[in-house]
DNA sequence: ACCTGAACACCGTTCAAGT
DNA sequence: ACCTGAACACCGTTCAAGT
């Protein structure tokens, strides 16, 4: 709800939907309650973004940015597979700073939206390997899906985690797992196709 | 539209979802068309499912099978690695067989309702090999994200291509993939994993 | 037990009209 | 150019009431 609501640009939509997301989650993102917080009609958001799918689009962009994250730029003269690894980590970092983020960088690739510039990183790094072109770009879609897969089961457990225990009748009330358990499962994965793309290099 | 419904049984409406999910997709999977087709009130559903969730819960145990999809049984005898791979295209094929089917699997797994039967399947197929349990299930889940996301990509391309070349002003009208790529890369990404489990157990 | 009828509380999107 | 006001065509879900 903005006071003074002087003009808006596409910029300002995508960062207040950004900041809804994180306040309330994907399902409570709407055209209707994001217009009323940036003070404005639901119409109104329709002069700066066609539909709903292209403003997520724009957020998903934002989560992800084209540059690496500060502090987890892979360090230059590291091997392929260092650098794939640190992208890895990076591109985790980013989801994690956002609520529903993997669902919604999800949805977007699936429609073919966004610039999608996590896969362009991923290839970055895999152009130092001993691939080619085709090969990087199948290793670099596959390292995409294991992350979004991984962070989305893990954004999953904290918003089960927020609904309470809720342990009716005979319910376990939670799977019980250690600290850093969803990081050591990522770290096996990413470690695994990183492996398996050494061998096949 | 059934002309004579004589009782209405929870197997057939997540019979009758899935088949107007073949059909018309999943954004038209609403509990009213759905309700039509079986000759019947929304209302009714509730009686035999508690939410719409649960209901694609029921779809998704439907579309993958605890049993492995005939022709595709990984034959007794041979080793994980193999066993595992032929695990990883039984599932691809099972999804391949259903519109939009690595969308309600995803979004199953996500809100951890259903019987995942497909994490179960892989798990089986690893327990040959030198891992431990938790290994095995890293890896299971692993394998599972990197088939949801393939086939999630393979299934966006045909929505596309259906929606017709609409090449308005610049837009390239198709990536223009060779026959079978599709396969080829989940081959590959398959294999890359498989590769790097064997260097790890 | 199983379903109808009718409502509740929402959605995304369009479009003429205002300024 | 940018936004309002009002509508259109839907949703999922609930619940008293019927049989």
């Amino acid at each position: 709800m903005r006071v003074h609501p002087r003009k808006l640009t596409p910029d300002d939509v995508a960062r207040t939907a950004l900041r809804v997301l994180d306040e309330l989650g994907l399902p409570d993102l709407t055209m209707r309650r994001l217009a009323t917080e940036l003070g404005v009609q639901p119409s109104a958001l329709y002069w700066h973004f066609p539909d709903k799918q292209t403003l997520l689009a724009a957020v998903a962009d934002r989560i992800l940015p084209l540059a690496p994250a500060e502090g987890n730029e892979p360090a230059a003269g590291e091997d392929w597979a260092a650098r794939l690894h640190a992208e890895a980590d990076a591109l985790r970092a980013a989801l994690l700073a956002h609520r529903d983020s993997a669902e919604v960088v999800s949805s977007t690739i699936a429609l073919g939206l966004g610039a999608n510039p996590a896969l362009a990183r991923l290839r970055r790094a895999l152009a130092d390997g001993p691939f080619d072109e085709v090969t990087a770009g199948r290793a670099a879609s596959t390292m995409l899906h294991l992350v979004l897969g991984q962070v989305s089961l893990e954004q999953q457990r904290v918003q089960y985690e927020r609904l309470g225990v809720r342990a009716a009748q005979g319910e376990q009330p939670a799977p019980a797992r250690p600290e850093g358990s969803d990081a050591e499962d990522f770290r096996f994965g990413v470690a695994a196709l990183i492996a398996g793309l050494r061998t096949g290099g």
